[in-house]
DNA sequence: CTGAAAGCGCTTACAG
DNA sequence: CTGAAAGCGCTTACAG
């Protein structure tokens, strides 16, 4: 502990006033230090009596050990940091904790590096924040992970990165996905299903995969159903809310007699049932709408969206993994690419068109 | 720079490969390491002409000091723990925002630490962070920053912390706060003067302090103009969503007569406007909800919800700036309580009574 | 105002 | 399989 315990430990173990060291323990244990530390970093060579016996004097001194020592001497800081674009809070919080749940068990902690938008301006600032921040690695979310200036930035300095992106087909670092154009595929059928034929389609920022993905997928399931993709039915977004509000609005205009509207995530689909509550069009009886992600602001909203739920904390601690055993050097025991599957949530804004 | 750019620096600048050291300006420059540490650490006694020729040796080295050697030459981490309980993400990702707005200047590191919610269990958990974390303070947010026990813990330890809290009397630490009272008198008045008579209100989690600031608040502006405060028009909550819902439910039935609710945040306030949908009530024509807090939903509602702006990201801010200059054994010259104004938004969720 | 020495608590690179 | 020595890059405590 950084602090002892007032009180102290044991009363056989070390000084109560400072934390114990790795000398304590090897004192206590009767071995050298370096075979303290062989015990810590878990290496092997070490016969079972004496890993024993480390192990209970480390428990008796209560030692924890130094983080700087360790970073000092190793070259290692057992930091690793996350970059991301400031955006929905939702998504980043579950990417927080998905990094969390499996950094903090192996001995990682984590730095969260939140950056303005992807561009030209921001990458010095980047450069500034792994200057100081002396990270062992560094996790990767869109549209960070999709950044070719970004990535070639991170390799010139070779500052190993794991990444959750859409699924791509760049070998350049281990990354998780999930499969964006078959989600938008089943969801579009979904609506089909349901007799919709007239589906509007909001796309998300151009600049991520994602977007091109899931519009992908909505094309192909129309053409699956012999259904016409019409330009007057797809309208650009960018991911925000008022870019769903503004899209749907020209979607009404272009086509007065669309029935559902597939919004390529969960706020723009927000924007969709303000505009439509504005123009008198209750949803779902007069327009089913539908989102993606399964954000927070999903079951908040009414009527509840139907969406498809990513599983972005459990994308975030893969993505973890990956990086942290190729931090190690270990074998990818992994596969260095991952699908995770998603999943549709189905709600109360959609119904069967009239 | 943890590792050197591909092509290093200027031409007389040290090796390439590795990083440039303490000693590596101090050669350049042609004084002591430890001019150059006090130059770097900002001591004083350095003449005007040694600072400057030292400075232009950093830049030319592009020299960064290694972190892990000031932790432990100087016993510091320079790092800073963010404790909260996992809840609403819009504010913990402001508060997030304001703690490192403020700290990267300061060449603080942030380290986020989410917890289950405050009850005895998590106070192992927390031990065992603080243990392996190495940091230097700590910021804590509601319902953490009131939590006696923890404060207690952190207090025994010695690890300085600073407060994002409703207002309170005690005085174990610097902390920033807002007039919950004060706003929530405000914005009752405001459903007033729209000429509502039967406000109901859900009151927020028992263990958060703002929550009976809050209700504080709306019992004094309803006396203050002389309207009855009603049991049936007061239920209770815990600032979700879902218990929201269940509160409105409560107090459509009980009273029936209800013409606006104020919710003690936003989420609740979003699960009024979904128990008032299912009701068929439009809101505001037939009833009137407004909010607390401001969070992201506020505007992503509809009709967009009227609440009370919370500067979370500014408490952080401030939070932080506490945290450090205390860390620095500086004269606060800063108050060490501090009280931010809190500014209601109208949007559409209130209107005149009938 | 400036500097030489010692040491923070570990790991690395070797030796046995 | 185990250990003694050197050193990571700084700051502390002291001397001048």
């Amino acid at each position: 502990m950084s602090r002892k315990k007032a009180g102290g430990g044991p009363a056989d173990a070390p000084q109560d006033e400072m934390n114990s060291t790795i000398k304590d323990v090897a004192r206590l244990a009767g071995v050298s230090i370096k075979t303290v530390s062989r015990v810590v970093n878990n290496e092997p060579n070490v016969t079972e009596a004496m890993r024993k016996k480390v192990q209970e004097a480390i428990r008796r001194c209560d030692y924890v050990p130094n983080r700087s020592a360790r970073g000092l001497a190793g070259r290692k800081s057992f930091l690793i940091g996350l970059f991301y674009e400031r955006q929905n809070s939702s998504y980043i919080t579950r990417i927080q904790a998905g990094v969390l749940a499996y950094c903090r068990n192996q001995g990682y902690e984590l730095l969260i590096h939140p950056f303005g938008s992807g561009n030209e301006s921001v990458l010095p600032e980047i450069e500034k924040v792994v200057q100081r921040s002396n990270l062992d690695g560094v996790i990767l979310t869109p549209f960070f992970s999709e950044w070719t200036q970004l990535l070639d930035f991170l390799d010139g300095i070779k500052l190993p990165y794991a990444r959750v992106t859409a699924v791509l087909d760049d070998h350049r670092s281990p990354f998780v996905s999930c499969d964006d154009f078959d989600a938008a595929f089943r969801m579009t059928k979904y609506l089909i299903d349901l007799g919709h034929k007239r589906i509007g389609f909001i796309k998300g920022h151009p600049r991520h995969i994602s977007a091109a993905h899931r519009h992908a997928g909505y094309v192909a399931a129309l053409k699956a159903a012999n259904l016409a993709v019409s330009p007057d039915l797809i309208a650009q977004g960018d991911y925000s809310f008022t870019s769903g509000e503004a899209a749907s609005r020209v979607l009404f205009d272009k086509a007065p007699d669309v029935t559902a509207i597939f919004a390529s995530n969960d706020d723009m689909a927000a924007g969709v049932l303000r505009v439509a509550h504005q123009r008198k069009l209750a949803v779902p009886d007069d327009i089913s709408v539908v989102g993606f992600d399964d954000a927070d602001i999903a079951r908040k909203l009414c009527p509840g969206l139907t969406t498809i739920r990513q599983p972005v904390r459990d994308l975030a601690a893969r993505a973890s993994a990956l990086l942290i055993s190729s931090l190690r050097g270990e074998a990818q025991d992994q596969q260095p690419q991952q699908l995770l599957p998603l999943e549709i949530i189905i709600r109360e804004s959609a119904s069967r068109a009239k």
